[in-house]
RNA sequence: GCGCCUGUAGCUCAACUGGAUAGAGCAACAGCCUUCUAAGCCGUAGGUUGCAGGUUCAAGUCCUGCCAGGCGCACCA
């Protein structure tokens, strides 16, 4: 409808070319924006402002040359001038509820597009690493993520969703050795806890079923695992910190290496990352959430991935050796520092598996790679997208979303949260708490870059407050509507419904059906930016139209073809909002 | 100190990427249940968009400088 109108006006401006009007090579977009008030009808193009310089003539004397020249229609009712030149268009009521017939016509095919024609967009998001459960922080990634690549999917974009294990590295260490330690307490040896290892309760959990399974394969005395091991972390009465608890966590390492050997070692910290990445696997599952791929880090040093890159960068020239380590000059691309790719140890850095990992990733012909990371990673967008341009990749190609951190609240009272003691708030817990629905949904209603406060007990309440329920609830409304229709004998008859619409008269009536009009643009733009807020907070809108529109009218009256009109109407908003809540991974209930 | 993000009604947030009188929901006040779910609806009130300049027909939105908050500045991952 937008395009058709939109295409009158480039008709108009093209017959004022003609007459010399407007100068033939003026550069311009139409643009349509939906009104916000009423008396400005119901689209308005701001085209005769845009244009008023290159014409040599005020805004109103132009906008009244276009409206001069705009073709007959049979959409548009009137069109009209405004304010300092706006072209105001009123749209004839028929083509306002053939939406209605459009969206009972394609189901749960209306809104989706093909405007992505099909290309390859990849979304990596949460890739959390594997050495723990993950935490409500990273509900926010996945929860953005996986509504995005949702979003890109239904407007035609060939989307891959992807979770990068960063399986290497020494974290990784840590969590093997705290797996070790906890399995030797088990069998009775005295050991002290590093500060710095993973102090879980999962970290249990894997040693006992590491116990039942190995025995006491992995048994070693406790003089030989801390021999040589520097000093932990202390603090003595007076408040005197003495000790090195790195230093101290990477002794146990290296005691653990040699000890068990590196085929015992290996299956130990298999162990750690199996069961943790079952467990995220299972979680995000749980929460709706699924990919195309599990991308190791590990293969990339497996495969030489990252010794050809570190080459690549070499053979161009953007690396430099200093002090026994290989840099990379990232600073000629504007970082503040150069960064390190290979130590002076000869292993290779975390930096130098993300620029293997991102050169593998255009290597396989995506047009579009989305990176969704934490906020506090945002230091390292310079760095990679540094590192693409040396590669010769087109850096805009690369897209990383930032996302803010979700301060839980109950009521007014925050909830604390601390890693330290291993008492932070997992997504498993959340999901328990407020369930799938609201977790989802509350997620996705703030702008990826926001702070976002989330109010466990609002999530919770089963009241208008509360906008997921708010929005099921319209759902649920309309199924009880027509599963009272039933009990009283009668059916929607779809055939009569839709050639009845003329009579649908009220405002509200006008008003619901215009946002459902608006569904496919709304799509769009949120496809387009990367921005589920943008659909969350047309949901509530629609429900708050439709609620509207529920309690003003009563559906199922005696007049067939009005009632088949009105149920027509709310069949479509039915549609729509199920439409809606399954791109955003909530459930669209028959009853509530 | 440098860099990134944020600052909009008492609170939580929008604002179609520069458009018309800045909008919702809470909270406050005032109404609506012999009616398909009141888990809802309808009003009223609430603003110098952090501050100060600038750019233009037009600025919450763009540029500059301040102020406040968050996050980051490793041969860790």
């Amino acid at each position: 409808m937008k395009e058709q109108v939109t295409s009158l006006i480039i008709s108009a401006i093209q017959s004022l070319q003609k007459e010399g009007v407007l100068p033939d090579d003026c550069k311009y977009t139409v643009r349509l924006d939906r009104t916000k008030d009423k008396s400005h009808g119901d689209l308005a193009s701001n085209i005769a402002l845009a244009l008023a310089k290159s014409a040599g003539k005020n805004p109103r004397q132009l906008a009244q040359l276009i409206s001069d020249k705009l073709p007959e229609s049979s959409l548009v009712s009137k069109a009209e001038i405004a304010g300092p030149g706006f072209l105001n268009f009123f749209l004839n009521s028929a083509s306002q509820f053939a939406v209605i017939e459009k969206i009972i016509q394609e189901k749960n095919q209306f809104g989706l597009s093909d405007i992505g024609k099909g290309k390859k967009v990849q979304v990596e998001f949460v890739s959390a690493n594997p050495t723990g459960p993950l935490h409500v922080g990273h509900g926010r990634g996945a929860a953005y993520g996986a509504t995005v690549a949702n979003l890109l999917a239904a407007t035609g974009f060939d989307v891959c969703r992807e979770y990068y294990v960063n399986d290497a590295g020494r974290q990784m260490n840590i969590l093997a050795t705290s797996v070790w330690l906890r399995y030797l307490e088990l069998l009775k040896v005295d050991i002290t806890f590093p500060s710095n290892g993973y102090q879980g309760e999962y970290v249990k959990d894997i040693a006992q079923s590491m116990h039942e399974k190995m025995g006491d394969t992995f048994l070693k005395p406790a003089d030989a695992i801390f021999n040589q091991v520097p000093a932990d972390l202390s603090v003595d009465a007076s408040g005197q910190e003495s000790g090195d608890k790195e230093a101290h966590i990477d002794g146990l390492i290296e005691n653990a290496r040699t000890l068990l050997g590196q085929e015992n070692y290996q299956i130990l910290f298999n162990a750690g990352l199996n069961s943790i990445l079952d467990d995220i696997r299972e979680d995000l599952k749980g929460f709706g959430v699924e990919y195309q791929e599990w991308f190791s880090e590990r293969s990339l040093a497996d495969d030489d991935s990252i010794d050809l890159a570190v080459k690549q960068l070499q053979k161009s020239g953007h690396i430099y050796e200093q002090n026994g380590a290989l840099w990379f000059r990232s600073t000629a691309f504007g970082d503040d520092k150069d960064r390190v790719v290979v130590r002076d140890n000869g292993q290779s850095t975390y930096f130098a598996s993300d620029i293997a990992y991102h050169m593998n990733k255009f290597n396989r012909g995506f047009e579009k790679v989305i990176n969704v990371w934490g906020a506090d990673h945002h230091g390292y967008v310079t760095r990679v997208k540094a590192a693409l341009s040396a590669l010769e990749i087109d850096s805009d190609k690369l897209e990383v979303r930032l996302v803010q951190f979700a301060i839980l609240y109950r009521g007014t009272e925050r909830v604390q949260m601390s890693t330290r003691s291993g008492s932070f708030v997992t997504l498993r817990q959340l999901r328990e708490e407020v369930g799938n629905d609201a977790a989802r949904f509350f997620y996705v209603l703030r702008k990826s870059e926001q702070h976002m406060d989330f109010d466990l007990d609002l999530a919770k309440s089963q009241s208008k407050d509360n906008p997921v329920y708010y929005v099921q609830y319209a759902h649920a409304r309309i199924c009880r509507v027509l599963e009272k229709l039933t009990e009283q004998g009668k059916v929607w008859d779809t055939e009569q419904g839709l050639k009845s619409l003329e009579l649908l008269i009220t405002d509200r009536e006008r008003d619901l059906s215009k946002k459902l009009a608006q569904y496919p643009e709304i799509i769009e733009k949120a496809a387009l930016q990367h921005e589920p807020h943008i659909l969350a907070h047309y949901l509530k809108d629609l429900a708050a139209d439709f609620h509207t529109y529920y309690n003003a009218s009563k559906m199922l009256i005696d007049d067939d073809a009005l009632r088949n009109a009105r149920l027509s109407l709310s069949i479509a908003a039915k549609q729509v909002l199920n439409n809606g809540l399954l791109l955003l991974g909530v459930s669209a209930p028959d009853s509530m």
